[in-house]
DNA sequence: GAGAAATATGTAAACGTTTACAGAATTAGG
DNA sequence: CCTAATTCTGTAAACGTTTACATATTTCTC
């Protein structure tokens, strides 16, 4: 091996006695002799021969590089949803960028702004929020874009999202089904999306049981943490007439398995508690949670075999998937 | 904007009417004059152009990407080595490719011979065990290593590693401190290094204070994970002769946790639990753990540091870096 | 075995940058 | 003002691929 200089297509080439086009084919499995096909292959193996990425990128126009644009990464959620993408991308050819700083407007701009760079085939992205601005910054995008959640109105962008509404709804029958119906529901903040709809699907959920006054069985939290979670719980005074709380995620529900043993109040005899999401974390509390399972790896899994096929055929028709969710019994409740 | 068609620095150069080496220049920062630089920016911006990455990359031979290599993401930890290594990039050129498939050699094997393709400037990496092949393969590398944890022998790259037999040390003399001196370490498989190292700063750690046959308290789980703790801990016998366990990570003190209140062991009172890792996840569980703090974010960033220094600089002698662990007290204990 | 059809190969241009070099413009010095 | 020194700018080549097109080779048919 020609130590000091990388194997070029050139030094292929030559060493093959071919033409630099041949070698180009026989890379690319296009049609060729067994015999020049021989002799390359034979040459890449003597030299260690690799193709250089940025040259096929910037010849072919593809980067074979896909950027995922998460919110954070404190979420356990999250973990979930890059195993998935990560897991989709395996087999082919694409490699994944992360970016996790997207926690503010401020971020998230800048990130779409650089993939006019050219850097990436495609973009898979979950925001909590979608202000006007990154919509337009979504939209002039000129490559594919998958959204892990509800699409933004006005972009045209494949996605996939789980019925929330759905998720606690199912949080609801299931508590009743175990005889627990003063059902509070802990939220996140409520300029996120997920918050909204989460809080749609309680309303509705109590309402179709004849609640009255729903909106009042919500707790806020500040942030989706479990920190916030034990502040809003310790700031709400009527506790005492509730038996069973749905969390909007995971981490709310550590917090408050964390807040009612502080106050000694015990779960599940006195309170059940229920997560949302499903994440490793649920199976690690004390006692395990019942969560709903929002199937965030699996979404991850799937929005890479989305954009995977959307970059081999670029005019298929948009799709958007709603998954459902599915409650994963465990000792919460 | 000319739609359709990407502005280049043709198109830059023929509407500021420079040549295209001045728009390159100005780009770059090189001299030249107030006018030309105005003239530039003014078509710059009025087009929207943004130099196109791979072609930059070809020519300049550096692509501005770095490889993250870390062996999985079920591991709280490692999503805090990410969080740190993502902070230590924000405000850099670099963008930052991750993955997490490196559970098996063979996966890792083919993602460091991926590597050849210089689509990275330089790869940081941590991995659970370091067999020959692998590290014949990271010395073959032509672009700067940064390893986050111990050097494997023979190869010269930075690193960052936390001193493991300290840390268990520091756990030992604060159980000892609280007077709990009938201690379990409860470790990982053996095969990784981790597991090796906390495993000698237990046996030295007991050694000192005098305890025979200190491997006899160790108790090895399959993997680093919750349940192969309530594995371990199921089948082991002489729990009783025990009163506090050092978990060689959080997952297995999760697991410890679980299995504790299952057999109905309360934990601080009959048991103590000691972390190790200091993890998101150590303040959710209930009661939050005492665990030791590896700094894994912290050494994710320094790990950034150190590659963006190197690559700036070559020649910078290597470094190599010794974390302090520290021990965050909680409930645990 | 000749000619047509099909298939394989080679030549050369292009992708969008950076940069050495040469030449032009500016500044400085006397 | 003229020349020398300095600074700026433009031309053109290169980075390592892919691919259209032309040419060469093989295969097929009769």
């Amino acid at each position: 091996m020609n130590l000091g200089t990388k194997p070029t297509l050139h030094s292929v080439a030559k060493r093959a006695q071919v033409s630099i086009a041949s070698v180009s084919r026989v890379i690319n499995g296009r049609p060729a002799t067994a015999q020049t096909k021989a002799r390359v292959e034979q040459a890449i193996s003597e030299l260690g021969y690799q193709p250089n990425s940025s040259a096929r990128a910037l010849k072919a126009r593809t980067s074979e590089q896909i950027c995922l644009i998460l919110p954070d990464l404190s979420n356990p959620v999250f973990q979930s949803m890059i195993r998935g993408v990560q897991r989709g991308f395996r087999n082919s050819k694409y490699r994944v960028m992360l970016s996790t700083s997207a926690m503010t407007t401020l971020e998230l701009v800048r990130q779409l702004e650089n993939l006019g760079q050219s850097y990436a085939d495609g973009l898979i992205i979950n925001a909590l929020i979608y202000d006007d601005e990154i919509v337009e910054l979504l939209r002039k995008l000129n490559i594919p874009v998958v959204i892990l959640g509800t699409t933004p109105k006005g972009l045209n962008a494949d996605s996939i999202r789980v019925d929330n509404e759905r998720g606690v709804q199912i949080g609801i029958d299931y508590l009743h089904s175990q005889n627990r119906n003063r059902i509070l529901l802990l939220n996140g903040p409520q300029s996120t999306i997920p918050a909204k709809k989460r809080k749609k699907g309680f309303i509705d959920g109590l309402a179709k049981r004849g609640v009255q006054d729903p909106e009042s069985h919500i707790v806020n939290c500040k942030a989706f943490t479990a920190n916030a979670a034990i502040e809003a719980l310790g700031s709400f005074k009527d506790l005492k007439n509730y038996d069973s709380v749905i969390c909007a995620n995971d981490l709310l529900a550590a917090g408050a398995l964390r807040f009612f043993s502080d106050v000694n109040i015990k779960v599940p005899h006195q309170m059940s508690v229920v997560g949302i999401d499903n994440t490793d974390l649920a199976d690690l509390l004390n006692p395990a949670i019942t969560s709903i399972d929002f199937k965030a790896e699996y979404r991850g899994e799937l929005a890479a075999n989305f954009m995977i096929e959307r970059l081999a055929n670029p005019k298929t028709p948009l799709r958007r998937m709603l998954i459902e969710p599915e409650l994963v019994i465990r000792k919460s409740v």
